[in-house]
DNA sequence: GCGGGCATCGCATGAACATGCGATGCAGGA
DNA sequence: TCCTGCATCGCATGTTCATGCGATGCCCGC
């Protein structure tokens, strides 16, 4: 949307790698305009508040302070910077860290440099570019999780119990907001406990916890 | 990679939108072979059996069952049909249960007819193609998880108790595993509920709950 | 209209939990 | 040496849960 050139940084130890990139990206006409190279998280940290940029491309085996850290650090003082990951690795549970440390995106660096530079418009316009495999890991962590189950022939009312325990509340609580007496709602806690085979409000929310939150 | 056609259907009640759609993926040189528009998702499961294609496009919106429920469905008998959703929500919810019904990419409608071809191409190559902001969204999803915090100053005691705790453990059992009393348990979770400001094993389980599975 | 399923309410008991107060022994820093 | 933090143990009280047993009123299909 906005056609004004989106100053980024690298934050890449491999110096061949990120020159090339950099060269890349300062081509005449480009829509990118690199203005730094950091070889390190440390140096970052210190030189980026001089300057700051609209997105940073972050890598994650980086020497001393890991990418990760160096992401959620930045993000911490900078919560609007556009964190990119571009690294080799492409495990499930370092995708996962470093989307939990505040990546918007998490690109591989076999990607061409002409889509990185798209992709870097698409973070900066608020959208999270992922090279299409990574996409698909994280899309699976979303397939692990089993809960759309509307099996358990649990009644409405049932149900509803059943929710109000997973938010915590006390029977006193969810018999105030279903309107119903307490000793009501124990009957039906018992229902709930039966049909699921567990004794606990514990096992619950270890079994049912926080879904769709 | 493979450049054979791609056969696909759409699951789609608005039809001349579906119409146009498949008028599209069918011109002479597309790389996509639109078989069939199915106006609901009742209609699909009985009909895709006969001729189960690689990709399916599946409105969530449907008439009577929705999108979500069938998406699941299809996964279920066909694991490796690949499911796209199409639609024009964006709500977090939604997405997320979209996903989770099996889903392997999501977008939005307003995506023209040429990305949406793309997006199939890429959904058949393994990846998970999502509208820019639909990605962001799921993004957004691991930032709200803010398990990477070492903080809160509990000891090493502790931190094992807290532990135990969330394991759904009983007092009891957490004495007899660190072979301390009970009533030393007592003390520790006490300590920790000061620390954390809370007043319950559920707000822990809540709050902690189920991380690194 | 009768049997079932469901939602509602009640009582009772024992277990588990939350929390307040107090105490000892040990280590390491001021 | 004294102070502080930590781990340990103890007791006491009140609350919340889990669960067993029983009961009524409503609606629906056979």
């Amino acid at each position: 949307m906005n056609p004004s050139t989106i100053p980024i940084v690298l934050i890449e130890d491999n110096e061949p790698y990120a020159r090339a990139l950099e060269k890349f990206f300062n081509l005449p006409g480009s829509a990118i305009d690199c203005r730094a190279i950091y070889g390190s998280s440390e140096q970052a940290l210190v030189e980026i508040p001089k300057n700051p940029p609209a997105v940073a491309l972050v890598d994650i085996n980086l020497p001393g302070q890991n990418g990760m850290e160096c992401i959620a650090q930045l993000k911490e003082l900078y919560p609007q910077l556009v964190c990119l990951v571009l690294t080799m690795y492409e495990e499930d549970h370092l995708i996962f860290d470093a989307l939990r440390a505040g990546a918007c995106g998490y690109l591989l660096k076999r990607t061409p440099p002409a889509e990185i530079a798209d992709a870097i418009q698409v973070a900066r316009d608020g959208g999270s570019p992922m090279s299409p495999h990574i996409a698909r890991q994280v899309v699976g962590f979303f397939h692990r999780s089993p809960p759309p189950k509307p099996d358990h022939s649990l009644t409405a009312r049932e149900q509803q119990v059943l929710d109000l325990l997973i938010d915590g509340k006390a029977y006193k609580e969810i018999a105030h907001d279903l309107g119903v007496s307490i000793d009501t709602v124990r009957t039906h806690v018992r229902k709930v406990y039966d049909k699921l085979h567990i004794h606990s409000r514990t096992e619950i929310i270890l079994k049912f916890g926080k879904k769709g939150r």
